[in-house]
DNA sequence: GATAAAACAGACCTGCCGGTCGCTTTACCC
DNA sequence: GGGTAAAGCGACCGGCAGGTCTGTTTTATC
């Protein structure tokens, strides 16, 4: 294999298994060990492609978590006609992956926020960066909408999209500790009684 | 002081600047040292008191923190007229509070869930606990609120409590890293319209 | 003021964690 | 196929964490 190929293919598996582990059992209390010895790799490997576990979680953030943020938030409802229909779709998934997920820890995203949040300014900063592109979609798409005629103009894009982003928190948190399928249903339901108070298109 | 009495001091100390530290620092980074510093105390103290941290941290969820839950939350809330109303008093309460401290570091349940959840059962099972007590709070709340006139029948109280106990474990999450104050009010307007799109008695 | 229990002090133990460093192996180039 | 740099190895270090243990101080009781 070409060197520097290698070389991204075990950075590459040491962010994913860095990640997977930094979100089961949280950043601090996942050590090197743990992850290398997963990995089969050694110390001298990991500072070879790292400066630091800080430095190391700082990577992952920009590059793994951005993107699945991305991929599973942001992308399903870009370009779309009717924000209130891409959003709910797209949280329905969301839920929906988390629920059949048996080892469901709860939301990445708010996981870390809450880990870091005044502890790491470095860290923090990079996670609120994602929160803001994932506000700026939303608030993007219903902008959008009040163009297209599915939403009053008088309505608070970034309100709405902030009310939208503490729910989706806020419920990965609950459905850790309680019934997933329960709550997944009760909070679709109550999102639909939320936007239909604002829909003018009454698609539902 | 009588023995029985210095006894339940020291414990009062030592749970408040737990709850304290372990709040600001989170609890699997705070060290008993830390907290016996500054307390000016002895491991001996400690270990005199409670069998280990776990043990510890176990007594400020039940004692501590579950009354703070239940003075800030659900206390409000209890026995009053309109549901709506002393919910969204509440809460806007609370995200006061909250915007006003300066070493805000989040909603300390939410932290502690997301800190325990899926790394120690036993703590996440009390702090579920509390969870549950609160959504009981509301449901009950919104319950009375039907027979009182305030909302239809055919609402689904539990999924309305659920909800709104999302939204606001997020809204709390996305206060740390964001503009506390915009994010507080832009909260209490979606709620209200929330709320509006399902109350009977129009006292908004 | 002697006594016994309660309350506390703090040195110490063991294990782990992030990080270092000199060395070996691997892959490419001429 | 030997040289060279990338890639990886793993023993080791200093520090700190939770927890133990022995000894000391405080306090209530007689």
């Amino acid at each position: 294999m070409e060197k520097n190929l290698k070389s991204r293919a075990t950075i590459n598996r040491m962010q994913q298994k860095g990640l997977e582990l930094f979100y089961q059992k949280g950043y601090y209390r996942t050590s090197l060990d743990d992850i290398l010895k997963a990995l089969e790799l050694s110390k001298g490997a990991f500072y070879y492609h790292f400066q630091s576990k800080e430095d190391f979680m700082i990577s992952i953030v920009q590059h793994l978590l951005f993107r699945k943020v991305y991929s599973m938030l942001i992308e399903p409802i870009e370009g779309k006609e009717n924000p209130f229909q891409s959003i709910e779709l797209c949280l329905e998934n969301a839920l929906e992956t988390a629920e059949h997920n048996p080892m469901d820890f709860g939301f990445v995203l708010g996981n870390f926020m809450s880990e870091f949040n005044g502890r790491n300014d470095q860290i923090s900063s990079y996670l609120n960066d994602i929160t803001r592109v994932w506000e700026v979609s939303l608030v993007t798409a219903l902008q959008k909408g009040k163009s297209d005629g599915y939403l009053e103009r008088h309505h608070d894009s970034e309100g709405i999209a902030s009310y939208i982003m503490a729910s989706y928190f806020g419920i990965r948190t609950l459905m850790v500790g309680g019934n997933p399928r329960m709550l997944r249903y009760q909070y679709m339901q109550q999102l639909r009684t939320y936007f239909k108070g604002m829909s003018l298109k009454s698609t539902f």
